[in-house]
DNA sequence: ATGGCTATCCCTGATAGA
């Protein structure tokens, strides 16, 4: 099974290259971020059908949206925290954020963390407060002992390695201890990052900034991460970047991360 | 060239991103 996540920022200006990241990659399951649309557009649609997908889609007008992409039809699929609530009044995350469906006998979730804005701004708080209610709700519906997969833009860079520039980044959202303990309790769930697994040596990078030549420069983050659940982790025999897919006319500020597992994709 | 932000909408400015 080859499992794949994508921030496309925006899906509807990545059609083309989504669809030439669907060919050069044949992924059994691509998870998609940011989607800034309600609902994947007709012709997309249409296309992906041509090219064997299904789709599951958690959307919003403008901003966050996520999906979930793949060879086999998407069962039980499971938008937002539903079931469980978000907030203190039982109500939903008004971000659409997350979107979870189980493929090939694997739990599979697309998450799209928040960002955070400024270290201790409300939304802050509010990216603390979701990933918590993330281990919580995976506490809820789950066991470590099953296969599951959480694959997403997790706007945080684990370790120092992640970071290109620490200088300019340590004091970051997606740096300070706060937020960096925020993802290591969702992960200790019960899950292992399986790219880190393979490159412990940090210096990969999924994400540069659009401005003052981020890219060309290397100042990345990696922020994009698949997380399996241990006995699915071991099975994981390769994890890389498609680093070639930031480049070019009009890209995505993520590239895609691609993990291939040791489990049957039928 | 790997290139000087980008995408969206209440669209010519504000908001959000990370």
């Amino acid at each position: 099974m080859r499992i794949m996540t994508w921030n496309v920022n925006s899906v509807k200006v990545r059609a083309e290259r989504l669809a030439g990241v669907l060919e050069r990659h044949e992924p059994d399951v691509l998870c998609l971020q940011e989607l800034k649309t309600p609902e994947l557009p007709a012709e997309m649609l249409a296309d992906l059908k041509d090219r064997g997908y299904h789709a599951a889609v958690h959307g919003q007008k403008t901003y966050n949206g996520v999906a979930i992409l793949s060879k086999a039809e998407p069962q039980d699929v499971l938008v937002g925290f539903e079931g469980i609530g978000f907030d203190a009044d039982g109500g939903d995350d008004p971000h659409a954020r997350l979107i979870g469906a189980v493929v090939y006998g694997v739990r599979i979730y697309s998450g799209y963390f928040p960002n955070g804005g400024e270290v201790g701004s409300e939304k802050f708080v509010y990216k603390l407060a979701w990933m918590r209610r993330l281990r919580e709700l995976l506490d809820a519906r789950h066991s470590a002992d099953e296969p599951l997969i959480v694959a997403g833009d997790v706007n945080v860079a684990p370790f120092d390695g992640d970071v290109a520039k620490p200088d300019r980044w340590n004091e970051s959202t997606h740096c300070v201890p706060e937020a960096r303990e925020g993802l290591q309790h969702v992960e200790a769930f019960g899950l292992a990052d399986v790219f880190y697994q393979k490159h412990q040596e940090g210096g990969v990078y999924s994400w540069w900034d659009y401005r003052q030549l981020a890219f060309p420069k290397g100042d990345g983050l990696r922020i994009d991460i698949i997380y399996a659940t241990k006995d699915l982790a071991a099975t994981c025999s390769d994890a890389r970047v498609d680093r070639d897919e930031r480049k070019g006319k009009q890209p995505s500020d993520h590239a895609p991360v691609i993990a291939d597992f040791d489990w049957p994709a039928s």
